[in-house]
RNA sequence: GCCAAUGUGGCUCAGGGGUAGAGCAAUUCACUCGUAAUGAAUAGGUCGUGGGUCCGAUUCCCACCAUUGGCUCCA
């Protein structure tokens, strides 16, 4: 593919590249469009997207709505019909400003102001359109082969939320018809994999309007998952030497101005109340009840590292438009562990942190992750707690470790919280933004908040370091995860129902339900279906309704017989079996979680 | 919170100014059945809530609530 440079020259562009400027071209070209059809509307900015494109457009008090979509998509294909030639020049920064001042481009004009003093200011024309840009850009409009306008959203003018809200308009653009087809197909795809769909589907949690936005609750089914994940964590940190204690949910407005989150994050918290003239909030975490447990007695240089865990229940005033699902919800359990170490002891606690983040991801099969440290934005005086040699310590300290342990990480500025530097783990839900699951945050700000001390070898008083960390961050957002990556095929030690009794018809309903009571006694969680129909219809509710890992089927053979038939989802293949035999290998691989 | 869209029986969805429809699920009856849907019948909704326009609203308008897609935020 031919493409059109900045200084005027054509040039073959790089296959790896090819895409970007397709899509980036596909943001013009929709300019064009509607500036065609709406000729009072001003630009913003117009990039290039993961799957395609968008532009960022001020309609001024037009209201623009999907409807408007079609109409803007088909003056694209009239322009892509009418193959216009992408022309460039270049104007000197005045001479750029005005002319985008005289044609009301003022987020255009503002842009070049922001642009360093060398800049090269130059515009791309195509027919009737032009627009300041560094490109470069397909050489004719023909080009752009594949495309759709997909939905219309809001964004803050340079993503500031003090700035003026533009209409986005976003599409996406790919090589070819085949490649968009592909494309759409696995948008279906992922829609049919969203946790809130198959959380529905599957009855493993609900909302109510009742109960109020953003306050999911799990039923019996979803609640049986989230408890065999927290035992399967909590084994997991007694034998790293965690301790597991109880908080509650509440604590003083007070606590949480020694912490410093009062001045940080009171907007983001339930509003406090007051009882006997006593002042609550709803906690919004628990770094500070786990500080307040540290401080419950002296502790030496021996005791350390303490390890203080909790599924904690934590209540997060979210803005409401950010809710979603169980994934981000104003409650939610915390997978929360606070460990206090020495100085000494930072490298190897973080270490075993991530070891231990990456054991848990082995035992999921998750290896679609990114690992971010998250650093300060040292400019941003508000958010970060102030002491400059405090932030380079623990920034360096965290990197070192990270590269010590040959993790591969970006940095990121500004992600950090405000006590300390971050390392994060994320990952992409089925739908929607990336997403945190795991963190380890060193921290030298709240133990010294708190004045937590420990007696070291020489007598003196020293301050802890704290390192927060969560693993499968959220119970909540981690079964989010695991329902999209799983699609509601949990694994046998994880499903709510791990085997469904058949009957073939009432003639071995007796013996079915004295099968159904000897796995249950078993510990095995199995359900019998006695309901008035065939078995092939059993067999199909049991597989796509939910998923059950075995079907025990049970006729007039089985009862004579004095067998059970047990039919695998994996390979839909029926063996016979005792009973015992079955339970014993169930209970075992139950057991290995497996 | 901001921009836009959506809201019809338990679920998935159709319809549309003259007080509602399908499939699945449910219930009942018949069948007693062998590995991805047996048949028939019945029941179930003041069409998110509250106002307004109209002879008449679930349908049009307004407000609110919730949900969804984005933006901002995420200790």
């Amino acid at each position: 593919m031919k493409i059109l440079m900045n200084d005027g020259h054509v040039a073959e562009c790089p296959q790896e590249e090819e895409i970007e400027v397709l899509r980036h071209s596909a943001a013009h070209i929709m300019a064009q469009a509607v500036k065609r059809l709406y000729p009072g509307a001003h630009f913003g900015y117009g990039p290039a997207t993961d799957k395609g494109f968008h532009y960022d457009i001020d309609f001024g008090d037009v209201v623009i709505g999907e409807d408007a979509l079609p109409a803007i998509e088909q003056e694209m294909k009239k322009i892509t019909k009418e193959n216009l030639q992408f022309k460039v020049y270049e104007l000197p920064r005045e001479e750029a400003v005005n002319l985008m001042r005289e044609r009301g481009e003022t987020y255009k004009a503002e842009h070049i102001g922001d642009l360093p003093d060398d800049a090269r200011i130059t515009f791309f024309r195509q027919g009737d359109y032009i627009d300041m840009c560094v490109g470069p850009h397909i050489t004719y409009t023909k080009a752009l082969k594949a495309f759709k306008l997909t939905f219309v959203s809001g964004a803050y003018w340079k993503n500031d939320q003090k700035n003026k809200m533009l209409t986005r308009i976003n599409g996406v653009a790919f090589r070819s018809q085949e490649e968009l087809d592909a494309y759409e197909q696995q948008v279906q795809e992922a829609k049919a994999r969203d946790h809130r769909r198959i959380g529905k589907t599957m009855k493993l949690f609900m909302t109510d309007d009742l109960i109020g936005k953003g306050l999911p609750m799990f039923l019996p089914k979803g609640y049986t998952i989230w408890q065999e994940l927290e035992n399967y964590i909590k084994e997991k940190e007694r034998l790293l030497g965690y301790q597991h204690v109880l908080t509650p949910c509440v604590g003083t407005v007070d606590l949480y101005k020694t912490s410093g989150h009062w001045d940080h994050y009171r907007d983001n918290m339930f509003p406090m109340m007051e009882v006997e003239s006593e002042q609550f909030v709803l906690r919004p975490m628990n770094c500070p009840h786990h500080m307040m447990i540290y401080a419950n007695q002296p502790h030496s240089y021996r005791d350390l590292p303490i390890r203080i865990g909790e599924i904690a229940h934590d209540f997060r005033f979210e803005p409401s438009g950010t809710l979603k699902g169980i994934e981000r919800g104003r409650h939610f359990c915390q997978n929360d562990a606070h460990l206090f170490v020495t100085p000494e002891q930072i490298k190897a606690e973080v270490s075993s942190v991530v070891d231990l983040i990456f054991d848990v991801y082995k035992d999921f099969g998750i290896t679609d992750y990114r690992c971010v440290l998250s650093l300060r934005d040292p400019d941003d005086k508000v958010k970060y707690h102030q002491d400059d040699a405090m932030w380079e310590h623990a920034e360096s300290a965290l990197r070192e470790v990270l590269t010590d342990l040959g993790i591969s990480f970006t940095e990121e500025i500004g992600e950090a919280a405000f006590y300390g530097p971050k390392l994060d783990v994320n990952v992409q839900p089925a739908v929607g933004a990336e997403y945190t699951l795991s963190t380890c945050q060193l921290d030298f700000c709240l133990p010294a908040k708190f004045q937590l001390t420990y007696i070291d070898r020489d007598g003196s008083e020293k301050t802890p370091v704290v390192l927060h960390r969560a693993i499968l961050g959220s119970l909540d957002r981690f079964m989010a995860y695991l329902i999209e990556e799983t699609k509601g095929v949990f694994p046998l030690w994880l499903s709510p129902v791990q085997v469904k009794v058949l009957p073939v018809s009432e003639k071995s309903l007796d013996y079915a339900r004295k099968v159904w009571d000897d796995l249950r006694r078993a510990g095995i969680r199995a359900e019998l279906d006695d309901r008035d129909e065939k078995i092939g219809y059993k067999i199909r509710s049991a597989r796509q309704d939910e998923k059950v890992p075995y079907m025990v089927i049970i006729g007039e053979k089985e009862v004579s017989e004095n067998t059970i038939s047990v039919r695998d989802r994996e390979t839909d293949l029926t063996v016979a079996d005792t009973l015992e035999g079955f339970k014993s290998k169930l209970a075992d691989r139950i057991k290995s979680r497996k």
